[in-house]
DNA sequence: TCTTTTCCTGACCGTATGGTCAATCAAAAG
DNA sequence: CTTTTGATTGACCATACGGTCAGGAAAAGA
């Protein structure tokens, strides 16, 4: 009973700062932006002294580097629920199923990914350029198979990506005006619920799938 | 033939030189967000002396203000094109044709109003709870009408409305990492016509509307 | 216990930023 | 021509920011 309380270990000491730090950094950069964000806000957020900051991460380029990391490694986990699916209905299904709960798990992951591309991604410009690309040829050929297969109609491929991208992050990224159109209020389990058969109904019908 | 170059009257000076601050304002806030954008780059993207966009504008946030007033203004103007239409087919498609047309012509604007939203919308709270609030209300009851008119399938129409504002914002949004995966290069008239019609076509399929 | 290594942090520094202001210029008004 | 009004801008200021560092605390090792 006492692991939570009990002074931590000297060799844990290290990566249990630096998480409460990320954590902090990725809040705070979510809300203010790179260049909003203060080295001192964060390490009010993570309760520690500016200083300390420095001592795990030598600048605030490289806190924000490793925390845009962080939510690639996030995305790249939703990213295998596509494949071995022997459909459509199956496949875009799972996807939508798993960005959606990114977008409600880690609204702050997903703004800063989103404030990255909008700047022009200076930092993660060489992921979208390996890992995403290559990421995105292979779902569309696997899209494309699944059309020639007749599974789905002759959609685009990349603009039906773009889609799930844009209709899933959307509900992270502009989380905040659909509260306020929600009455001010967060949206609910069931509305979430809702909130994702929407957008998998939508979809898959709009791509012929059901 | 000498009207662009004739020094201007009196009393064109000041709209003008508001037309070229409030221009680069919204180019250099796009790109490097409030807290990152510099009052002295956005003077040198004007061509103007620091000292003079505060002769114009009092302070960064009544600037940043302005930005964002045009870019609802904007909206606006898209937000007309669903109205009067016999259905969603034509009203539906009204608007996306609006929105793609913004997206790729005032993609800046697109920005800093994303970024605006995301960041807990400071300065366009009010703008949210009264105008596109309203706005969105009386765009759900029309869709509704539409459903009982048995013209769309019974979808939920608010989450309609942020398929379409998600999916078309998105091209201007993340039109870098778009660009980026279509080999570095910018949309071809052609390619940003194939955006249109496959938003279209997804989204119309996606509501039983076709 | 003594030594070494890691961790911690208050105080400090150089710089960049938003903003101010007084002096100046120039067009219009009288 | 003289006056008035609006436009311009270099120089300046106070502040806040990212980052540094020396000195000390605390854990680990010998």
């Amino acid at each position: 009973m006492s692991d939570a309380l009990r002074p931590v270990r000297r060799n844990e000491i290290r990566q249990q700062n630096e998480a409460l730090i990320l954590q902090a950094a990725e809040k705070v950069f979510a809300e203010a932006g790179f260049g909003g964000a203060t080295m001192q806000l964060i390490a009010d957020v993570a309760r520690l002294p500016k200083a300390n900051l420095h001592y795990y991460f030598s600048s605030k380029e490289e806190l924000y580097r490793k925390v845009v990391q962080n939510i690639f490694e996030i995305w790249l986990q939703a990213a295998g629920s596509m494949d071995h699916a022997p459909g459509p209905v199956e496949g875009i299904g799972a996807y939508i199923d798993a960005k959606m709960e990114i977008s409600r798990r880690h609204p702050d992951g997903s703004k800063v990914w989103a404030s990255e591309v909008m700047h022009g991604a200076p930092v993660i410009q060489d992921y979208l350029e390996t890992t995403l690309r290559d990421w995105t040829t292979g779902r569309v050929a696997l899209i494309q198979r699944w059309i020639d297969e007749g599974k789905m109609a002759p959609v685009n491929p990349e603009h039906l990506l773009y889609m799930l991208w844009a209709t899933t992050q959307h509900y992270a990224d502009f989380g905040h005006q659909i509260e306020t159109l929600n009455g001010g209020k967060p949206l609910t389990d069931a509305q979430w619920k809702a909130a994702k058969d929407s957008v998998k109904g939508m979809i898959l019908r709009g791509i012929g799938a059901v």
